[in-house]
DNA sequence: TATCGTCATGACAGCGCTATCATCGGATGA
DNA sequence: TCATCCGATGATAGCGCTGTCATGACGATA
């Protein structure tokens, strides 16, 4: 393997000198016309590329966007990633995640990580930090983003949505289509989940239909298969529930699946609502009921937010809500009559 | 923002010089424990974390492992990313993902990017690389490791299955389970999916029951709406299929909500087999045939690998097939009779 | 006792880049 | 005409770390 090819090298092939070249690269315009085109045929040329440690060394800041999530398999952060990687194409950044496998502990950890490699960005999710985790946000000299949600007294920069007041309108949705017996279906519970819990607890209560022994939850880690055991376990204890909230799409398909084995008709004996609007609920027969967030939106945003901060521009507000929409559809056609 | 505290800073705390402090780090079995236990204090007490760049640039190597795959919204991938990170946890390795939206060429552009950062390894989807980039890859003196599918001719070390075989698997217990007049559903259509329609095909032949009518596919993205689609098409046009092999478990779960709206018993009317077996197979209604893929494991395995290589140790064997198992459920239980 | 090898540690230089200040020729204005 | 400014380029130093070689102390060996 021959040595790579360096800025020297790059400089003495268009006759120039290193900083000139440096300066070709970074700020094109502080650099005559002529200089600049022959530099860049001696990049083409030698196929340079430029060394991103010397220059993170160099400038005590690297071109790392580093992005912290609980899972990587759950498709609602995927979501967020893509939307991530779609809103820094182009740019000279990169994305490095850490998973934190929903443990705050880890989440410190890998940010004491991130931080040592002075990222250009940091992008978390949530807003459920550990103190030691809060503090070294506040302190990181580089733009924050917040994901996944709102709130009041975010680090930085914060873009995401309400779910309390989103489950909440879920709830609504299954009142107002005339269920009268709402149960909750929850999962993992951590704190997106029991904000979730708690806007349909509330909307429950104003409705005067909540009742404790309807909500069928769990710590382990949501999956379709646990959606069909929750929805069987509500079922039994509670055989009048005329309708369920999901806490996720997976649980409601595994309740939609589950309704079937028992026979119960949906959405006539009994109602289901997801929630996230994953791409199969349009699919499902009966199509599931759910509540869209904009995930891959929520993304681009960060990263956008994080660019216009990082090149100086105007980044717009520090808080995006970007909402959360019920969209009925067939499995919460609500009781006969 | 106080500045970083550096390599020297504990060195003076500890009364050494920096170089052994970096010793100390690294292999700390060269320093007498009497220093070691001094500078393990200094490095505590001023919450010293080594800068990245900085090692990179003196070693010409970093320490980030660079993934690149075609999508991280698909499932699939998202579980083999899993599993990298379940093989890299503890090790002082990052990961580094690029997506490539199964284009060849953004593979190569990213694949380009990450060469320059002088990564630890790489780990690459599939062998279906250009010329450009296999050469790449070719010259790269770092560990490569190819995921998700196995093949005569790997660039360095290759972990994953026989997609050929694994689907040839799959229609062989449709043939078995009875099923005569076999189909095929099929979406996005890379290399992956090719190489599966090439074993339904073979095994399909090799039965007599091979039929070019009988195969529906669309290059756009694989979705359970897209499942649904194909679905209705095939049985349009050839009403007597008796059972599909779909590429993918999104497909079938498409297939059978397709399947109870055209009120066709699964799986008496008509067997349905998805791939991959993700979780929800088990728990639908009836519960899906699928194709078993170990996809964690081979993120870890791959993982694995690498970190034997870069110890200097054994890093076993170059090719590695994970195999792939048919788990037969209910909804390719047969044909009455 | 002289010699050698080994272990623990240190001095030095340099990885490839950029921040900072310096330089220089030429255009501008009084 | 001379001082002034500006745009384009260069020289220098250093970012924080590690590879390499040097050093010194000590025990083993003959």
């Amino acid at each position: 393997m021959p040595r790579k090819t360096t800025l020297s090298d790059v400089a003495q092939r268009a006759g120039v000198s290193p900083i000139t070249v440096s300066r070709a690269l970074r700020r094109p315009d502080t650099v005559s016309p002529d200089t600049r085109d022959r530099i860049a045929a001696a990049v083409a040329e030698l196929g340079y590329v430029p060394n991103p440690a010397a220059r993170a060394l160099a400038t005590g800041r690297s071109e790392v966007i580093g992005v912290l999530i609980p899972s990587a398999t759950n498709a609602v952060f995927s979501d967020v990633l893509s939307g991530i990687h779609d809103g820094i194409a182009g740019s000279h950044f990169n994305v490095q995640y850490g998973i934190t496998r929903y443990s705050a502990r880890t989440e410190e950890e890998l940010l004491g990580v991130f931080l040592g490699q002075r990222p250009a960005a940091l992008i978390v999710s949530g807003i459920d930090q550990t103190a030691v985790t809060r503090r070294m946000l506040d302190q990181a000299d580089c733009p924050v983003v917040q994901v996944m949600e709102t709130g009041p007294d975010p680090v930085d920069m914060i873009v995401g949505f309400s779910h309390h007041d989103a489950a909440a309108a879920a709830t609504r949705h299954l009142v107002e289509a005339g269920y009268r017996r709402p149960g909750f279906l929850g999962a993992r519970m951590d704190p997106r989940t029991q904000r979730r819990f708690a806007g349909f607890r509330a909307e429950a209560e104003a409705a005067d239909m909540f009742d404790p022994d309807r909500c069928e939850t769990t710590p382990d880690p949501s999956s379709v298969t646990r959606g069909a055991a929750l929805f069987r376990a509500l079922l039994t204890r509670r055989p009048d529930t005329d309708a369920v909230f999901c806490n996720n799409d997976d649980l409601a398909l595994g309740a939609l699946f589950e309704a079937m084995r028992m026979r119960l008709p949906v959405p006539e004996r009994i109602g289901i609502c997801g929630f996230n609007d994953l791409e199969m609920t349009r699919a499902a027969e009966p199509a599931l009921t759910s509540v869209r967030t904009n995930r891959v939106e929520m993304g681009a945003r960060a990263a956008a937010m994080i660019r216009a901060r990082l090149a100086g521009g105007d980044a717009g507000p520090p808080a995006v809500d970007l909402g959360a929409l019920v969209v009925p559809r067939r499995s919460t056609g609500g009781p006969p009559g």
